[in-house]
DNA sequence: TTTTGAGTTGTTCGA
DNA sequence: GTCGAACAACTCAAA
């Protein structure tokens, strides 16, 4: 007798290259039930924050309409996961449960559990999960010395010099989902609140399959030919803008492997091979990110590098305050974190700025701004924002030396020469030229006035002097050298 | 086991 | 204005 199969997803919301909806599909069952089940308790201090929140809502919505366009339907449900499949289990008769893995560290543990207790307390259950959302699987890459890698370079190297797999086809036609099998509705899960600012955010996306499919396309055609020098300058839509769409398994990163490969053989000309690879080897980040946080599962809250647990942090004062709020005074600071406020994203070069700037001129834990990207950024992803605040605060994997300390006010020079970026974001600052615009607090004061700047009025003195707090770092540093 | 080369993204200073 | 060196050693990964 056929039987039903139970298809969970997760965060893999796509329909093609879905190894678990393929598995499926292939597997001639007479039903397929496809799941989401809402139990963000169970991802621990590391529960979806609230811009991640949005998106999901957008993007279960968006696989819940690609699923009835094929005669299919998505079954939410809340959790607890374990007894939420037992109940869809003994409601449809389901023979098979099916999902695909991911990599952090409560949800290893979490699936591990629900994997052991299926197998007990149905034991003719047929019980699978998939590789699709690395490219490599955190345990099949090790060193010679049977480690895991702690240094990027090397760990590409060795990844890159192996093949992967070509994408799954998408399924062109799903059966139809038992009636019987109720739902709830993706509006009652409360991951969208009602405020004005989740529409504005959302002008710039479209989450969902569709949108992560034409999203690349734009990238290919219009951006990746200059991708080497646009991605460092944030006034310029330079990157991919593929990071909410790959962290919620909108398209794999095997899609965006091949794709690019494919793209690229229809090129000619020799400079745009670089820009691929230099854009391919963003997602071997990507593997990177998850390959630390899978081998040091402690990391989203301890540094990697044990000494800097004595590090003399600052507590979180006034000033963090107005590091969130993009009010510190030094305007590339504030334009990024004030992108990040009001659109749930933020370019990875102001990224590497505000984290410098943090944990270096103010010398506040990394901890503290990773908690505040977490809630705020659309793309907020454990391994991706673990690896990058510990890589800027100096204590990770391939972290920066302590003495690389940004300069914001360079960065501002070198990255947003015509301070496009920063008069958008600090429109109190628009009227100074591009000479003062980056170091008010140096500018004379007819510059200023001409400009309608009163610095501590119109916009804030700098809550730090970077000279100086760059010194202290330094001296800081020293006392957890060995 | 020992050695060797190398390591995402910077800044400052002085010639 | 441009350029190279100094900044500090340490750890990683492979030979």
């Amino acid at each position: 007798m056929k039987q039903r199969a139970i298809v969970w997803f997760r965060r893999d919301f796509r329909l093609a290259d879905n190894p678990a909806l393929r598995a499926a599909v292939d597997g001639d069952f007479d039903g397929i039930i496809p799941v989401f089940i809402h139990a963000p308790d169970e991802e621990g201090d590391w529960a979806p924050g609230g811009a991640q929140r949005v998106w999901q809502h957008e993007s279960l919505a968006a696989l819940a309409d690609a699923l009835e366009a094929i005669g299919s339907r998505l079954v939410i449900r809340r959790g607890p996961t374990q007894s939420t499949l037992d109940d869809l289990i003994d409601e449809s008769g389901a023979g098979a449960v099916f999902w695909n893995r991911l990599y952090e560290p409560g949800l290893v543990r979490r699936d591990a559990d629900i994997e052991s207790h299926l197998a007990d307390a149905y034991p003719e259950l047929d019980v699978r999960h998939f590789q699709a959302d690395l490219l490599h699987e955190p345990w099949t890459v090790e060193t010679q010395s049977g480690k895991p890698y702690k240094v990027f370079t090397p760990f590409w190297k060795t990844i890159s010099e192996r093949s992967i797999r070509q994408p799954k086809a998408r399924p062109s036609q799903l059966p139809e989902v038992w009636s019987r099998i109720g739902s709830c509705d993706l509006d009652d899960l409360g991951l969208r609140p009602a405020k004005e600012w989740t529409a504005k955010i959302l002008e710039r996306w479209t989450p969902g399959e569709d949108g992560a499919q034409a999203r690349l396309e734009t990238f290919l055609e219009d951006t990746v030919d200059n991708y080497d020098n646009d991605r460092d300058r944030p006034a310029v839509h330079g990157t991919s803008y593929l990071s909410p769409h790959l962290h919620w398994g909108e398209i794999s990163p095997f899609q965006v492997m091949h794709r690019a490969e494919e793209w690229l053989s229809e090129q000619s000309g020799g400079a745009i091979h670089e820009h691929i690879q230099s854009f391919q080897s963003e997602i071997g980040w990507r593997e990177f990110s998850r390959h630390v946080l899978y081998h040091f599962p402690e990391t989203p809250d301890e540094p990697l590098d044990a000494r800097f647990k004595a590090f003399p942090w600052e507590a979180p004062d006034a000033a963090f305050d107005d590091w969130k709020a993009g009010m510190t005074g030094i305007p590339m600071v504030d334009a990024g974190m004030r992108e990040l406020y009001a659109t749930g994203y933020m370019h990875n070069r102001l990224r590497m700025t505000v984290a410098s700037f943090l944990t270096k001129n103010l010398r506040i834990a990394w901890q503290h701004g990773e908690r505040w990207f977490w809630d705020t950024l659309f793309d907020a992803d454990l391994g991706n924002n673990t690896l990058g605040w510990q890589w800027a605060a100096g204590c990770g994997a391939d972290a920066a030396p302590f003495f690389r300390i940004f300069n914001p006010a360079r960065q501002g020079e070198r990255f947003d020469k015509n301070g496009e970026y920063v008069r958008r974001w600090v429109p109190e600052l628009a009227e100074l030229s591009n000479k003062h615009l980056q170091e008010p607090w140096n500018a004379p004061d007819k510059a200023l006035e001409a400009a309608g700047v009163v610095l501590g009025k119109t916009y804030p003195k700098p809550v730090v002097d970077l000279k100086a707090s760059r010194r202290e770092a330094l001296e800081a540093f020293e006392q957890v050298k060995n």
